[in-house]
DNA sequence: ACAGTCGCCGACTAAATTAATCGGACTTAG
DNA sequence: CTAAGTCCGATTAATTTAGTCGGCGACTGT
């Protein structure tokens, strides 16, 4: 349905709060969970998927918690969401080998879709958590000229 | 999980597939199916949603099916995937007032989410049927520079 | 050294969404 | 008048997503 899942969500926000605190100060899961009202448990595990995709660094033991693995203009919300959500492809068809789809024979929409998935990566990785930050507050709105050939 | 659902895909293909054949054939759901392996009774209701909106127009009775109720350049892949969708919302929590998202009072990622989400609808609004289908044979890639400030 | 806090991990259940099927009505060319 | 088609709602099946549970391991402070 095109719409980024709920721990995709969560694990962006839980990001962005990790830049507004600063990059040196230690963040433990509670602290996001209550702040944004998110389930620990679930919360806990999207944080451990960003550690071991190398977003994030954690820290055990009491005081422990999380700390961002690099600068908020170093962390691009592609990255994000394809730690949680693992290979992001707008169609199954595509990339998966295994799919064994039954419209791939005579398949007339997949290299097109492929373009669009590209264009939307290269959307995805070119917005930082930084700018996510700065597009908060403000309103700016990074509408691009794609192909406007239509109206 | 950011993918179109098979609903899509069928109604992308049969759009496509109708261009294909030009604006004045008339083509059934069965012939349809059949060619690209599409559960009859699926791909129906999903015509009969594109009906609805107005993208194909339909002829009852013997020897009836589906036209393009337009041109393919006139007729956009955004249409099509809202034609069977709904409303795109890349995050619930946005433009739905009744989501009840526990996370909204305090969200900071609704607005730079909104803006990629406009940054997509832009792009999937920018390319028509007819231009899938040049994407299709051809291995044109559309990409953009759209920020370019990360490597 | 031990107790409490916190991350780590896998299995599990519950809920929601999506895919597909079924049954029956309406329309119309031949 | 009948067969080939669309139309439509209800239902079931399958898949995905959301959230829970229980136990382990790491570390800090006393």
């Amino acid at each position: 349905m095109l719409k980024l899942s709920k721990k995709t969500d969560y694990a962006l926000m839980a990001v962005q709060y990790m830049s507004s605190k600063g990059t040196d100060r230690v963040v433990n899961t509670k602290e996001i969970a209550e702040e944004y009202n998110i389930p620990g448990e679930l919360l806990a595990k999207v944080l451990q998927k960003l550690g071991k995709k190398g977003l994030i660094v954690s820290q055990n033991g009491p005081k422990g918690g999380y700390l961002l693995a690099k600068s908020p203009t170093d962390i691009s919300v592609l990255a994000v969401i394809q730690a949680i959500e693992g290979h992001v492809g707008i169609t199954e068809c595509y990339h998966n080998e295994d799919s064994n789809c039954m419209q791939m024979p005579r398949c007339n929409i997949r290299t097109p879709l492929r373009n669009i998935q590209n264009s939307i990566y290269g959307l995805l990785d070119s917005m930082s958590i930084a700018d996510m930050k700065e597009f908060g507050s403000a309103t700016i709105v990074p509408q691009s000229r794609l192909y406007g050939h239509r109206t």
